[in-house]
DNA sequence: CGCCGAATTGAGTCTATTCAAATGTGGTGG
DNA sequence: CCACCACATTTGAATAGACTCAATTCGGCG
């Protein structure tokens, strides 16, 4: 790649320079602050796709900001199954979880090539007292963390496949967009089946719900690459049973 | 009950000496820490069943422990339907989601007489100062929280009814066991609704299930109060299909 | 005693699953 | 260059678990 404008570990990296800093840690943070944060934060050089950030019971060292690429989350249960909690992309955090028995209790891997940004524990300990700022920030981060991890909830108890795939496509196109990429044109890097089973489905129902929404023509499925070609009706879509009671597409749910 | 040795709100109340004090922000704190953060908690009277703690939109004031009682937390949304995110019990923490944005996005409800202790925001700021390990208690507390959430993610998208009952109840069984209570004779504070909304199941199917598990001999059942009659048993359902391969029990999920 | 909500029980339906096979794609090596 | 393999994805047919609709029972309370 001779000219990569996004490939932030070609550079000699510094908060205050990011382009992410407003979604990230800094968010927020006076420059002065910022200024400090750099200092103790760590950068490394990139993971390749499927390389492990940490695994599930590795002893708790840091908490991670994904500087470029993206990652997944999952759990590994006793019998070899994997359930898949979450996909994170540019200036989102890994390991929030594990700050509690010290111990990381998902594995984070690599999506596609990508670089992260590391605090370390130890220093997390004098943070509230260095950056009361940022101590707040973190709180914050945390709660919406919890929010996020609720909203799942209420999709997977409430939706159907199609409202499923709808509401995932849109929360990956919202948090594109946030990034300052195409809303209506995401890449998805990963596959059929962790899709399926981060929104509870298997990969046969994911499979058969895209090539629904695109023969409707709300979206357009080109293997990895997602259109979103009408908004409006994916958004009623999405949540049309709780938030908005009107809906132009033919087949429904239910009697 | 003439005696009700559980009945926290008529002492006088303080940390230093409350029964869950283990159970609840002060524990790993020093005494004298204790000490202070009994001058920054608030206490008030009790809170009849039904009566709302806050409600969601209400502009964030407090962080609440559960003192005695229960509560659920719901989200309500527009078309008036509502989704229980979680019940709380003594020495559980509510109002953790709200920090981020300033304003609680869940309704707290008290299921029946409760009592709470309210950290109010503005002293939550300064406290990080105050006491540095308290701060750190509650990383950990919203860390623990965010992976018990994940934990009901994989519980949703990955088991049966049947599983979700069984968790659901052995998860009620372990809180009552961890505050002293009996660990095999639990009571429900909540109705059938309540737990069919929670764990995604129509209420129905929550009687049901019950009523299957009944008559299997691993649960005893009197409308809102449960015997665990056969521990081993719910244990290998609640969970079964993940993390014990094994199982004694007749009807089983697929072919 | 009768009302009302909570809970149980029954019958039929539907969504998503399971099992199965085919198609497509990328990479490797002859 | 093309055969070949591994893997991801699509598509089809049948099954099953949970849902909807509906009626009944239970229990508390005025």
């Amino acid at each position: 790649m001779p000219e990569n404008v996004f490939d932030l570990s070609a550079l000699k990296v510094s908060c205050q320079r990011c382009s992410l800093r407003h979604l990230c840690l800094p968010n927020e943070l006076t420059n002065g602050d910022v200024e400090k944060l750099d200092d103790l934060m760590e950068r490394h050089s990139p993971l390749q796709r499927g390389e492990f950030l940490f695994r599930q019971g590795d002893r708790y060292r840091s908490l991670y900001v994904v500087r470029s690429g993206s990652f997944k989350t999952h759990h590994l249960h006793k019998d070899g199954t994997e359930s898949i909690l979450g996909f994170h992309l540019p200036g989102e955090i890994i390991g929030l979880t594990g700050l509690g028995n010290g111990e990381y209790h998902t594995s984070a891997i690599a999506l596609e090539r990508a670089t992260i940004c590391e605090l370390p524990l130890h220093r997390l300990h004098y943070l509230a007292q260095l950056l009361p700022s940022l101590n707040e920030q973190l709180y914050k981060i945390m709660s919406n963390r919890i929010t996020e991890d609720q909203e799942m909830l209420m999709i997977l108890r409430e939706h159907t496949a199609q409202e499923r795939l709808a509401s995932f496509v849109m929360s990956l196109a919202q948090r594109f967009k946030h990034r300052g990429f195409s809303s209506d044109n995401i890449v998805l890097s990963m596959t059929r089946q962790d899709i399926a089973n981060f929104l509870g489905l298997t990969l046969e129902t994911v499979s058969r719900t895209l090539a629904k929404l695109e023969k409707k023509g709300i979206l357009g499925i080109e293997r990895r690459n997602i259109h979103i070609l009408d908004n409006d009706r994916l958004h009623k879509l999405s949540r049309a049973s709780h938030d908005d009671p009107s809906g132009t597409d033919g087949d429904r749910k239910g009697a």
